[in-house]
DNA sequence: TCTGGGGTCCTAGGACCC
DNA sequence: TCTGGGGTCCTAGGACCC
């Protein structure tokens, strides 16, 4: 019989509790205990591995909340740069299959195989290669989607976990979908689901199976044909070789940095030195990626967990800490605080550009030149001794 | 000790311009 | 002088994804 993989050429990985999976590796004294990749004050549960999700913890659960339902899980904190070591060889692996890898996160990926399916087998055979190559070279799990089109393989990489593959061919895309929760669907979070269930569609056929016209008035325009092409498996079945986080890849359109405080405060003092460091790290980053942006937009979170945003935006692009940092000061006190408790506060750098393209006015001049130059002084001093080496005054312990 | 941090996209209203 | 449509930019908020 002939392998029904054939028909599909869209591979959907998917690593399994990936943060979970690398943190326990090469600590067999946790092999039989539940783990959880999160902590600190405040948190969220980053990553469960499959004995703590048996006790309900879930991924973004508060860590609070998480202990509570798991007290024996044993709590590690994330470690980036391992993350990212790893989920580098594993897309090398990928691109050792075939060059069409659209990489979404640390963890997910797609990769066309329409041209190395005759080399390597059928799509479910390369499947089930990778997936050996992975656990292989990694010792970690994925799941494997199998589809022609992109949302079919990703839904079907989730309903092979853990450690499997399924293959959805196109003739049983609609006895595959239709039954899923509305919840399911890419773009359908708890408040739509929650006004798809008010409108009486519970399953992802009473959404195909409503007009249009109905759905775009219920979630809107965008959304609604989103959610129809979906309900019939009919969108995207072709994907652009490209990784986020190497040269090439699409360039970012904004840049920015949160923290939410140990302590609420009502400080204006606490929270503008605050401002600065995130202006700080994300004017570096800006530098460091070469571009600038216009538009400059703080966030703040008050203690009832209500979230405002102001935003500004400037005459020129800029990525200068100090500029910044201004007009965030600017957008944070033209909100008139009076003794509000706040959460969080953020800055974000939106509409950037490459730097090269920006022509600084000369009439803004010189004293503007001199804060520049000294940002630059700051990164080369913080590559060579840390970034903790060089700050502004008022962010000296 | 309820609820992180990094992003993207959409919507909607008002200003402004043609 | 009783009333047009676009298009673009800006701002604020919201939803969602990993």
């Amino acid at each position: 019989m002939r392998d029904p993989s054939w028909s599909c050429h869209l591979l959907h990985v998917d690593m399994d509790a990936f943060y979970a999976s690398v943190m326990v590796r090469d600590r067999p004294d946790l092999d039989d205990v539940p783990v959880i990749v999160g902590g600190g004050y405040r948190g969220v549960v980053l990553s469960a591995n499959y004995l703590a999700r048996g006790s309900g913890v879930r991924s973004g659960m508060p860590m609070t909340r998480a202990r509570r339902a798991c007290p024996a899980a044993v709590v590690v904190p994330p470690d980036y740069d391992t993350f990212s070591t790893v989920s580098s060889s594993v897309i090398e692996t990928f691109r050792r299959i075939t060059p069409t890898v659209e990489v979404v996160s640390l963890d997910e990926a797609f990769l066309d195989v329409s041209g190395t399916a005759r080399r390597l087998g059928s799509p479910l055979q390369i499947a089930e290669y990778l997936r050996a190559r992975v656990h292989d070279e990694q010792r970690i799990t994925c799941s494997v989607g199998v589809a022609a089109s992109v949302s079919i393989a990703k839904l079907a990489s989730r309903r092979a976990k853990p450690d499997g593959v399924l293959v959805v061919p196109p003739g049983e895309v609609t006895t595959f979908v239709h039954p899923l929760d509305v919840g399911e669907l890419w773009g359908v979070g708890e408040k739509t689901a929650g006004q798809l269930h008010r409108l009486g569609l519970h399953t992802v056929g009473d959404v195909a199976h409503t007009p249009l016209r109905t759905l775009q008035r219920a979630v809107g325009q965008a959304l609604g044909r989103q959610l129809h092409d979906l309900a019939w498996g009919t969108d995207r079945s072709t994907i652009a070789a490209r990784d986020a986080s190497v040269f090439g890849g699409d360039p970012d359109k904004s840049m920015g940095a949160q923290e939410t405080f140990g302590r609420d405060t009502d400080d204006r003092e606490v929270v503008l030195r605050e401002m600065l460091r995130l202006a700080a790290r994300v004017s570096n980053r800006m530098r460091v990626a070469g571009v600038a942006g216009r538009t400059v937009t703080i966030t703040v979170r008050f203690a009832d967990f209500t979230t405002v945003t102001r935003s500004r935006t400037l005459p020129e692009a800029t990525d200068v800490t100090r500029e910044i940092h201004q007009t965030a000061t600017r957008l944070y006190d033209a909100l008139g605080l009076q003794r509000a408790r706040v959460r969080l506060v953020g800055v974000r750098v939106e509409g950037l550009v490459p730097r090269a393209s920006v022509q600084r006015q000369l009439v803004l001049g010189e004293r503007e030149h001199g804060w520049a130059d000294a940002d630059r002084a700051v990164d080369r001093a913080a590559l060579r001794f840390g970034s903790s080496a060089v700050r502004p005054a008022s962010l000296l312990p």
